[in-house]
Formats: structure tokens, sequence, C-alpha cells
RNA sequence: GCGGGUGUGGUGAAGUGGUUAACACACUGGAUUGUGGCUCCAGCAUGCGUGGGUUCGAUCCCCACCACUCGCCCCA
């Protein structure tokens, strides 16, 4: 127990932590080309603040949060998502007043208690992004083609873009009525989730998996042949905009968010390889949701991006090799005597910027000479008796196996001339 | 939360109700004095996920738990 970490819980080793620090690499560049800075929020929040901006009856919120109360009485939650802390954060500090369009983005985890399996975690990590302030269309393409952008700065392809529009107040009502009246003929062919999604999210029974409720759901209506003028205008423009930036989509209108903060626009990234988990990146426009935390009415957009799914894709197409690790000269001490001076030549080594290392483990020369070798150090530099007495060094080209004695002063010198480092 | 599969050393794995749990890689040491990468030799699980039970005896049979994994669900 004390040697296992958490269920659902994974590190994030030395050989892998490269293959991170590449991904967050691309979205730091890629989001300031577009303009996003990041905004770091707190692990953990006010429990009200998901119920709220989340929704009281979503998977997430009823089942899946890790709340507690903390000594001083406060509901407490670890974020299982970002935007609601992001709009919060926002709000708090009032960034709207800054400028008419707001651009986000952070990097970070988040906690789901969910059963695990490939590509979902109980802890994980989200890239996401947010843009609040602008109701416009374009606002909408520029995030989408953000996300499309990241997953392709990658290397993945056939990826699939699915785009859907879920209304606003004042169509999604409507929609909801003409399903639910659909169905309510139906209701006893249904599965038992689906008809507690009649009452609770009609749309959801639309994509169901079961084959029943799938034909069932043949000829319901559709939402997209609902939307009220100003959605359907925006849907439009958004996805006019895509084919301007030439992105390929696909329209799904079962396409459903699970998060009750969204309107009109939908999308998801789907990276079909991944298997059962494929869904990559996900978003859409909320423009309710700031209202709701209390602040004033501001259109949003954003999605996120789960991290540990794009790690995956990235293995399994091969499409990241660390580089190798490589040192620039790997210290010898040989003996008693060496072993300060051999010290002191590393820190200086260190000092001067190479990559040095040392076997502090005193073991013969032949094992050190291994672990230079190992390290595919470009310099050996021994150091034993017979060179603390003559104030020398011998450095050994592990390449070309060329053996030279150096004043200790002149070490420095001769490998910044033998160009070591990079 | 529901269903299926799996669990042997650092890794990949063979194996059997009964004396010393294969093999490979990795690791450590050595092959004459202070020299790596090849080769050769040796060492390396008092232990077969954890805890119970059955049995004269269990890593191998049963139960529970834990973890991983594949689906469902949910989502990123």
């Amino acid at each position: 127990m004390l040697t296992q970490g958490p269920r659902g819980t994974k590190d994030i080793l030395p050989d892998t932590v490269d293959r991170w620090l590449y991904v967050e690499q691309k979205i730091r560049t890629l989001c300031r080309s577009y303009g996003y800075q990041e905004i770091r929020t707190p692990i953990f929040e006010h429990t009200e603040l998901f119920q709220r901006g989340i929704g009281d009856t979503t998977d997430v919120v009823e089942k899946e949060m890790y709340s507690f109360t903390d000594r001083g009485g406060r509901n407490i939650t670890l974020r299982p998502e970002n935007t609601a802390a992001a709009v919060r954060s926002f709000l708090e500090h009032k960034l709207y007043a800054e400028n008419a369009l707001t651009r986000l983005f952070y990097i970070g985890s988040m906690f789901r208690y969910d059963r695990p399996q490939k590509g979902r975690y109980r802890e994980f990590h989200q890239f996401g992004v947010e843009a609040l302030g602008v109701a416009g269309p374009a606002v909408d393409a520029e995030i989408i083609v953000l996300a499309v952008r990241f997953l392709e700065s990658l290397g993945l392809k056939d990826l699939t873009l699915s785009l859907n529009s879920v209304g606003d107040p004042a169509c999604r009502p409507i929609y909801r009525e003409r399903l639910q009246n659909f169905f309510r003929d139906k209701l006893n062919g249904l599965c038992e989730d689906c008809r507690s999604r009649f009452e609770r999210n009609p749309m959801r029974i639309l994509d169901c998996k079961k084959e029943s409720c799938q034909r069932l759901s043949e000829g319901a209506p559709e939402i997209t042949d609902c939307l009220c003028e100003d959605c359907r205008s925006h849907f439009e423009a958004v996805k006019a905009y895509l084919e301007s930036a030439g992105i390929q989509y696909s329209l799904d209108s079962r396409l459903v968010r699970g998060l009750d903060y969204y309107t009109k626009t939908a999308f998801e990234i789907k990276y079909p390889p991944l298997g059962a988990q494929s869904a990559v990146a996900g978003g859409g426009r909320y423009d309710g949701l700031v209202e709701e935390i209390g602040g004033p009415p501001t259109p949003a957009v954003g999605f996120a991006a789960g991290l540990e799914r794009v790690m995956l894709a990235l293995e399994t197409q091969g499409l990241y090799d660390p580089p190798p690790r490589q040192a620039d000269v790997f210290v010898i001490a040989l003996g008693e005597a060496a072993k300060i001076p051999a010290f002191s030549l590393l820190v200086s080594l260190r000092d001067a910027g190479f990559l040095a290392l040392m076997d502090h483990s005193g073991r013969s020369l032949k094992a050190q000479m291994k672990q230079a070798d190992k390290a595919n150090a470009r310099f050996a530099l021994i150091l034993g008796e017979d060179e603390v007495r003559d104030g020398v060094v011998t450095r050994r080209d592990m390449r070309t196996s060329e053996q030279v004695k150096i004043g200790r002063q002149d070490i420095i010198n001769s490998l910044l001339c033998a160009e070591v480092k990079d």
C-alpha cells in the first residue's frame, strides 16, 4: 500500500518527462502565436463553483468529484475541469475590464473519480483554452483552428472533427420538447438509462450506443433543423470560417456536450486509433456560464484536450523520440587522494556549463569507464595518483580513445576548443 | 457504478499440487598491476500482486481484496 500510488494516478518518470515537455512546449508556442496567455488557477475551488458552473445533474458533479470539507468547514473540490475556475478568476480579477476579448489558456491536473482505464485516469492533465467576451462566430472558429493545429503540430494524422450546434436558451427548450414528444410513445422500448435521460437530458438519448435505442431514435428531429435564427446564422458562419481556414469537419447532429454550460457551437476531435477513449479534445461555446457564476453577461468559447490521450497517440504512432542522453564529460577519480580534486574539477566543469557526470561510488577504473560509456560521454577525465601528483588530468576521447595529459588549469579551455558543448 | 481478462525478479517472459522457480535483457563483479564499447565467466526472486482457506504439501485449486487491462458508462 505504501509503495503503491492511489488508484488511477500515474507517475511521470524521467524517461517520459521529455515527451511532456515537448508537448507543453508546442502548446506554449502555439498559444503565443494565437495571442492566448497562460493562467494558473488553484487545484481546488469551492464545491459550489462546479455545481453551478458544470451543472448539478451532470455525471461529473453527481458522482465524479473529489470533494471534502476543510478544517474551516468549507466545501472544497479538486477541480474536475478548468473552465469554471478560469471564469471565476476572470471575474474575480475583472479581466473583462482590460480587453473586449480575453484569451486564456491553461495546462494542469484535473481530478475525476471514475473507473480507470486506458486514457482515463483519476488525476489527468488537460490543456485548455478559453476566449471570453466576444459572441461572434469567428472566435468559435479561432478556437477550433487552434485545437486542430495543436494536434496537427504534433504530427497526428487521421483526426476527425465533429461539429454541431446545441442551440441556445431561445431554441433549445423548443427542440427539447419536440424530442420528448418524439420519444414519449417509445419510452418503453428505451433502455433504463435513456428513460432517465428522457426527463433530464433527452438529447443524450440520441447518442446512446444501444442498438435498440439507436433504432428508436431514427427519424428523431434534428437540432440543426430547430435552431433559432440567431443560432442558425452563427452556425453557418462558423462553418464558413472553418472552410476559409481549410479545416475539414463533419456535421454530427447527435454530438452533445456533457456539461450543461454549452450553447451553440459544440465540437469534438477524435483520434480513432485510441479505441474507447478516443476523444482527444472537445469544447464549444458557453455563453451562459459567466452570468451563471455571477458575472456580467459575457459570451465565451473554449476547449480542452486530454494530454494523457495525446501522449498515448504520440507513443503509439512513434511520433516523438526523446533525444538520447548524452554527457559532455565524465570525471573519474581513482583512490582516496583524487576524490577532492576530482570533485572540485566536476564543480568547475558544471559551473562552466558542461553536462558533467561523476560516479561517486568509488568503484574501479574499469567500472567507472563503463559508466562513462553508458552516459555517452564525449570525454572521460581521469584523475589518479599520478595525475594528482603532477597536477594534470588525463583526458580520454571516448570515440577515438586518444589520451592526453592536460594541466588542470587548462582543462576547461581544452574542452571548449574541442567543442564538446552544443 | 456494471461486465470480461490478467497479475511470476528492474524488464520481457517459461513453468509445475511435492526436492535447488527455466531462459533472455538489464544490473553487479571478474578475465593478473590504472582504462569503456565485443566476447567469456560468475552473482542476482527465502519468492511467484496482498490476505485468508483447501491439502500431508500450493506459485500452480478456492474465496476476498488490491492493481492493471478491455468493454459499458462518462468524458478530455
